[in-house]
DNA sequence: ACAATCGTTAACGCCTCTGTTAACTATTTA
DNA sequence: TAAATAGTTAACAGAGGCGTTAACGATTGT
């Protein structure tokens, strides 16, 4: 999850399929990889849940993929988490300041 | 960013440190990591932004960390901007069906 | 002064990730 | 049938990430 997207080429191509599906081949182009390498960069996001491919009816060469835009959360459910905790944290640290001025 | 956030150790440091602050060798303990891997990795973390460190006034020696909270707002920022993207994405296709129904 | 503690840095080896070139499969077109 | 197109796989090399052990610097306690 987060391991698919440390790669700068992989975050390009899920913004990419945040705007609309992309052929691999289009994708190669827009985030500037060759064939092989983007190849490889969609089986890593294909692997990770994060994208699925489609063959196009007419075309049985060409592979369409999209995003699975549910997939993300898991990465957003880890930075809820996170700051969930933070607040509680926040919130038992004015506690302890308060106590300390009170003695005051 | 991502990358400071792709290697689980870290993840579990950033966990660690959303409910309360640590010093180093609290966190080496509680992740399973050793001294030397654990100071790099909160080397990552630092340059990364994702947390701080300051030295306790009774014992120059420890080092506590805490997490920068407002920091994740990079990582929040590509997800809601994907999400977003993908919310018009869906709209226009919806529209497409509806014309494609209309014509029937 | 000496020993113990906290944490970092250095040097090494290993493994994984990434890109490139070349070859290959499958499909479409001339 | 032959050539062109879309994409993947294979084999190689380079670079960087991660962990370990050993040594080090700084601080604290006896």
């Amino acid at each position: 999850m987060f391991e698919a997207l440390a790669d700068p080429t992989r975050r390009d191509v899920v913004r990419l399929l945040g705007e609309r599906p992309h052929r691999a081949g289009e994708l190669a182009v827009a985030a500037g990889a060759s064939g092989p390498a983007m190849s490889r960069h969609l089986r890593v996001l294909l692997e990770a849940g994060i994208v699925e491919d489609q063959r196009v009816p007419d075309d049985a060469r060409v592979r369409v993929f999209r995003l699975r835009p549910d997939s993300l959360v898991a990465v957003r459910a880890f930075l809820d988490q996170v700051q969930a905790d933070w607040r509680v944290q926040l919130r038992s640290f004015k506690r302890h300041v308060e106590s300390r001025e009170e003695q005051r």
